[in-house]
DNA sequence: AGAGAACTTTGACACACCACAAACTCAACA
DNA sequence: TGTTGAGTTTGTGGTGTGTCAAAGTTCTCT
């Protein structure tokens, strides 16, 4: 297997502050994976047995209910961790983990968790600051599914997309990997239909621009107008 | 001000592993103070401060939104840490508590979280396990109001309240503090008056008993069939 | 190049739930 | 013991959004 090279980790919050000695005893003892897109890489309540970090592409983190509904908790973006349940004690995933396009990922067995936190400074202090961030993103959409209206919540899901995985395009910010209207409504709990609607009357008003598995914001102030974000 | 006595803290998870002496000092650290009910303890997007410890008594942690709703994240029963915000890196309390009944904490200055969690073994541990069960029950309310209708996520949330702070009364399980269909409302995403229609029915078929502010679930098995839990 | 699957769009309809409204009950306080 | 306010109940009507249905479009695989 060819070495992985230590530039890949020395930008990332939670290496950030290591020697580049640290950095090559961590990838020495990382295994590297390539997936497929709309590949399994955990599933919910399986062991926990190793903990992650995301290379390239981008993930889907996702909840099935008992009677097989799906609902996504939250996309993850290269160069974070996931999979990380031994940092809340935890034995088994919460939740089961999907490639939303072909994505390249690291990973270590969790009875290295300790011995990481113990020796690399700032490696536990950067992963429970993204811990807060998602804990406080989930507050937020429990705000919104209880109080606000379908448009809003589908307008600020697509907002908060483009903010953490847009990509500049010439007219306006894509989302960076293949997203279908299903995927959205399970986002925001609603319907694939409703969505449709929804992307149709704005692609109307030049709001969006979409097509299969593509989604481009032309106008986010009108979006987050929408949301509501700005009143 | 009266000594506290070391029992107070020898039966609690982030404190059980730790000597009585360790115990003393941290009691001397500490700061004891009472509230009565309906009292705010601190508030959301505020300096955090402190970090508390709930002795008696039982608090809501909510949000407010723009436009002034209220929606109720989580409710906290004695013996937890709380306003843990440090953890996870924050210097703002993610969301404001107030005492749902008269009651009585011990907080300590955000300065001594660190020197905690570097000197008592099992603290951080211990910490981490009921913020990783509190994700776990905010993604279960995510789940549920995606998908779930209304007379479920009502019930399962009486449910919650019953198991995580029930009291035992003849013929049933009360919950432990006062609450009011504006309440539940605000937990499920619904209004005040859906919820006093369902209890209202639920009364009537002798799943609950109801009285103002007062909650018993006189059968909490067709409450966890209305909820979908156990099919 | 054709077949099939996956994704998207659009229409018609029903109904669960919210908004509005008003009356009732109980507790607290003077 | 009366008054006030907070909490609760119940009715009526409107509507946002899900459900059901069907056709259109665009990929992918052979």
């Amino acid at each position: 297997m060819a070495q992985l090279d230590e530039s890949l980790l020395s930008d990332l919050p939670p290496f950030s502050r290591l020697s580049t000695g640290q950095i090559r005893e961590i990838l020495d003892q990382a295994s590297p994976k390539r997936y497929d897109a709309e590949t399994e890489i955990f599933r919910e309540g399986y062991e926990a047995d190793r903990f992650y970090l995301l290379l390239d592409g981008h993930l889907r983190v996702v909840r099935t209910t008992e009677d097989g509904e799906q609902i996504i908790a939250l996309h993850i973006p290269p160069g974070q961790l996931f999979g990380i349940a031994p940092a809340l004690q935890r034995d088994t995933y919460p939740a089961t983990a999907f490639t939303a396009s072909e994505s390249l990922a690291l990973s270590w067995p969790v009875r290295l968790w300790e011995p990481f936190v113990q020796a690399y400074p700032g490696f536990a202090t950067e992963t429970y600051k993204t811990l807060g961030l998602r804990l406080d993103e989930m507050q937020t959409r429990i705000t919104e599914l209880a109080t606000q209206a379908v448009e809003r919540r589908v307008a600020a899901a697509l907002l908060r997309l483009v903010r953490q995985s847009g990509s500049e395009v010439d007219g306006g910010v894509e989302v960076a990997f293949p997203i279908t209207r299903k995927h959205i409504s399970e986002m925001t709990g609603t319907t694939l239909h409703t969505v449709s609607r929804l992307l149709s009357a704005w692609e109307k008003v030049g709001t969006v621009k979409s097509a299969r598995k593509r989604i481009v914001v032309t106008n986010a102030h009108h979006l987050s107008t929408l949301s509501g974000t700005e009143c």
